[in-house]
DNA sequence: CATGAATGAGGGTTCATTCAT
DNA sequence: GATGAATGAACCCTCATTCAT
């Protein structure tokens, strides 16, 4: 008997959606072949998701747990906020050195979807908020232990840092080479000295 | 017959697929929606284009060109290098602002169509690359008439800028906002002036 | 648990099938719906029903009832057999007119169902004929107190009556209007002065 | 070769609905019998008419030229207007009689399509008005060549009579006898007579 | 060279029903 | 006896592409 069948048929299709919508791409990827792989009727999956759409916000949900987890995991090893901000970029590194790295799974959704308005280009949304905050929690950090922030605001600095991990991610994505996540380390390494 | 309309056949199927695919995206976009908005005959269309998959990449070509010239159009009305750098943030907000910007078409399409190795990838690539080396030009630039290039390397120097523009194209793509950008112009400068 | 709701499981299906299937048709309504409007478990219908047709036999018995007396009680205010005849017709108004007719619930079904020998065709058959039997028995009184039946057969007549109570219902169905109903009570009407 | 495909395509699912739609129903008529009973890809289909009810639409419109093609051809053989009425009931007989006869194309889809605005709809009263129209051209001639129209509106009674031909029609659906037919003869006829 | 009718595979979704608990 | 998770067939429809004319 096939193990995966120990697991109930929703978290067999939430899996296999972490799996195929980030690997393949949501547009790309059919109900068809999510029933399949999950081992699960095409009714079965209508009676846990109610569209393709619900699927995609839950796989979203999962996502952002996941990823925020491993993001953490890495960054809290560290004990300054100095290191900790570095981390951020260590742990990007490590991420895309994975085999089947495929970029920004919330990016990669928001580009196939243009819809401004739809439930999942919320999730995305929530899900950079969520990065947003976290950078500015470190960077809030550093400023706090260290006196002379110059003047600098943390809110302001955590945007340019934001917009640097999204930098590296899609370009060391677009590239398939970690240079992009360790020029965005040094450039914001160098921001943090002034 | 109908001739008021007196572009060729192939210049309106690459005109509608430049709205069609950067709007609504590659997947979402049908064959058929392109050769009635194009008023082609659907042989036409194929003897233009032998597959769906050759129009992209046509579509990515001719986009590659029009986007570098709406960049070294505004770029280039500035005098100094550092301007240049400055007016590269410029052209990004203006473009950013216009009705329908919906990101890179280029990234779009990349997150639409994982297969690392296709003929598609290789036109983004390209197009970054050209990027990349167009950053490089006006930062050497800089590095040549600034003394004081404090030993920084123009190359390394030109890869945290395209980071940067990167990051400030996607995250203002995903919060329908100007703000990465000031913040990813801001951080340049800071970098700059070092 | 919540018991509020103190019919049980079997009736609150059949009530739900008497509205729905009345107004949105037998094909067109689901059993999901059945039972979610029911708020009865799936195995709890399949157990008081063994298929979809089984409670379509029960909404027809039910439904017979329930309509038949609503003829019954109104062509009964009446005294004379010729003013219940006409009675029938004022009955059709006034069902007519509520909000939510929609024809004969039997001829409906009917028209959903071809197959001629299936135990719904039954249904539909019985009902028929209880109402021609009715119509049948108030024409006899009428021609029993009235010495000058002309020599015409209550038997023949309440065909014709009954085939104008059907030409009401369909017609008005149609063209949601009383008039039908007004023309035929009105040819009835003269020919039971004959 | 199958003969049937030397009828072009649209042709090929027309006849293929006006069997099916008309026996089965058109709930009950899957797009999947359609496509197999016209020898046709699904595609084609779709190219043909743009959704199923769109076929519904063209099937109503070429049953009503064939049934009133019908009527006309049975009820023009008489001389008067007197006969042309009955021989309105006459063709209903010779209607019924046919092996797959199934009651009104127009009412049972009617039965089947609640929603009273759709565009289904709108084709069933086209067909009725036309009908009683026709209806109402033959009384007309019967009350100008004869005097005695006995201050009778040929308005109203053609709606008498309309409403007869609608039961006559659904009760000899109903009980697959021509009874129906000739109780609803007999009553115009005595109608007429007064 | 230009056309539009035709294709088969697959899209997402809902159906009535069954079965282990 | 009551439950709700699970089923496979069928639903209507769209896809990118081809081919006879």
């Amino acid at each position: 008997m096939n193990k995966n069948i120990d697991k109930n048929a929703r978290n067999r299709i939430l899996e296999t959606a972490l799996d195929l919508f980030y690997r393949q791409g949501y547009l790309a990827t059919g109900i068809n072949q999510i029933i399949a792989e999950s081992q699960v009727a095409k009714a079965t999956f209508y009676s846990n998701f109610p569209s393709k759409e619900a699927l995609c916000i839950a796989y979203l949900q999962a996502r952002h747990l996941l990823w925020m987890g491993w993001l953490k995991e890495r960054v809290e090893q560290e004990q300054s906020g100095r290191d900790k901000l570095l981390g951020v970029f260590d742990f990007l590194k490590s991420w895309m050195t994975d085999s089947d790295f495929r970029g920004c799974a919330f990016l990669n959704i928001a580009s196939e979807i243009p819809a401004i308005d739809s439930d999942i280009r919320n999730e995305v949304i929530n899900h950079k908020n969520e990065l947003l905050k976290y950078l500015q929690n470190i960077i809030s950090e550093i400023f706090a232990t260290d006196a002379s922030s110059n003047g600098s605001n943390a809110i302001e600095t955590a945007k340019m840092a934001y917009v640097m991990v999204e930098g590296a991610i899609v370009a060391s994505q677009n590239y398939h080479d970690v240079w992009p996540i360790e020029s965005a380390r040094e450039a914001v390494g160098k921001l943090m000295e002034m």
